[in-house]
RNA sequence: GGAUGGAUUCCCGAGUGGCCAAAGGGGGCAGACUGUAAAUCUGUUAGCUACGCUUUCGAAGGUUCGAAUCCUUCUCCAUCCA
């Protein structure tokens, strides 16, 4: 099977531009490819990831991926399909999101002996100069075409800043600039992006004649047509700080039934054969698949220690309640208040609850236990004596937990 | 720059002087059921030292015994006109 054959099967496809051309330059190894990453955040995310599974199948094909980090264009912030303004970030804060972005790169791609490149827009694009931008590169481009764009229709409704609006521009011109410099032919990104990658082959052709491609990847979607990859308390990270392996375990282990197979397919290099195998399983069966998923991308994420440490983790506090690998809170002296500390700030200082009322619903509610044993009185207070030797488990819910030692 | 309309809790959205910590929906959380799924049903959803108290309806002042609601100034947003 050919490597974009693979792709498409994988379902991670969602438009080319030139479908033959791209067949043709990635199967051969032929494509110098670029993929964006504005440092909007100080870890990468789910999406992301998606980007750097597919640079690693290209790359693995043969082919040469460049890792382009916004620095300059995370200066604007994309407005593509979202109905409000980014916050603008200071140049300290994008520059520390460009490092952290680096050293999660470096644990996917190999770039080593220029196998792939990363470059930062930065270096192009914050001194430009405006007049002469205007000039040589404004001029080839047309507002009326712009605003017809699709990923502005929302913004189109709820307002749109010059500032906003020039991002498209920068975008185009870095993949020009990347075209010339590089020898990039070839800019995949996320399928809100289609319209800012045409702008950039547009101005390809338009300004030296030669024609360079575009392909995007599906959004990662869950059966409701959400963004998959983030919860309610934000974003599911690839940092092990800001998202434990446990967490990150466990968000695909809950997916929805309908999700699973899809997310082998577009998330893991588990063989399509074997995803297909799995997409017969019905039911409570499929709960293996998710633990597969979870395993698996732990796994890429992670690494297998991480992931084993999670899978045992899982296992043991939905069979029996307790485990050695589950989040652990220490019980610092100053908790304590004449040697005993209330559940409810306990909960709160472990994470376990937002707050006191948060924590005082939720034992009212009997859904929170220590130990294994139900807790009906919110005031009671917890002393050393009351932790045993290996720790006190609360559990709050059915899937979180804490261990306080 | 001018005219008009608007800003309410996590989101949408009611509320035009006390009955308002603020209807309804969504989302979240918890309980039941289950497969750590979905659907459904129930409860809950500002904070606290909790039959009470404190903070909250864009911001700051003011009127009033009492303000999300009335007045003044300011900020931001939308639409139309330039």
């Amino acid at each position: 099977m050919t490597i974009y054959d693979e792709l498409v099967a994988r379902g991670l496809i969602a438009q080319v531009t030139d479908e033959e051309e791209i067949k043709e330059l990635i199967n051969n190894g032929k494509a110098t490819f670029y993929i964006g990453f504005d440092p909007t955040a100080d870890s990468l995310h789910v999406g992301h990831f998606m980007a750097l599974c597919l640079m690693k199948r290209l790359q693995m094909a043969g082919n040469k991926p460049i890792a382009l980090l916004g620095g300059g264009t995370g200066m604007i912030g994309d407005p593509s399909g979202r109905t409000d303004m980014r916050p603008m970030m200071t140049k300290e804060i994008i520059n520390h999101n460009i490092e952290c972005f680096k050293k999660q790169m470096s644990r996917f791609i190999d770039f080593s002996d220029d196998k792939a490149i990363m470059v930062n827009n930065a270096d192009w694009l914050l001194d430009l100069n405006y007049i002469d931008m205007l000039r040589e590169v404004g001029s080839y481009f047309s507002v009326n075409h712009m605003l017809a764009a699709e990923c502005y229709k929302q913004r189109m409704e709820k307002g749109l800043s010059f500032f906003e609006f020039n991002y498209m521009i920068m975008q185009a011109y870095d993949f020009y600039k990347l075209y010339t410099d590089y020898g990039c032919n070839m800019e995949f990104g996320g399928d809100d992006q289609w319209s800012n990658m045409l702008a950039g082959t547009d101005l390809i052709r338009k300004k030296l004649q030669k024609n360079a491609y575009a392909m995007t990847i599906k959004l990662l979607l869950n059966s409701e047509g959400k963004k998959m990859g983030k919860t309610q308390s934000g974003a599911v990270w690839l940092d092990p700080e800001k998202t434990s392996p446990f967490d990150f375990y466990q968000y695909w282990r809950n997916v929805a039934d309908e999700d699973v197979i899809k997310c082998l397919k577009m998330l893991t290099f588990l063989p399509l054969e074997e995803i297909e195998a799995m997409d017969a399983w019905e039911g409570s069966e499929l709960n293996k698949a998710k633990d597969i998923l979870a395993y698996e991308l732990t796994n890429l994420v992670h690494g297998e220690e991480e992931a084993v440490k999670a899978r045992e983790a899982s296992k043991e506090l939905f069979s029996s309640g307790n485990a050695a690998n589950m989040p652990v809170y220490e019980l610092k002296d100053e908790d304590l208040t004449d040697g005993s500390i209330g559940l409810l700030s306990l909960m709160v200082k472990s994470g376990l609850a937002s707050s006191n009322s948060d924590a005082r619903t939720n034992v009212m509610q009997g859904g929170v236990s220590l130990n294994g044993e139900k807790v009906t009185d919110f005031r009671m207070s917890i002393t050393r004596d009351d932790i045993p030797e290996d720790g006190l488990v609360i559990k709050r819910g059915k899937k979180k937990f804490v261990k306080v030692v």
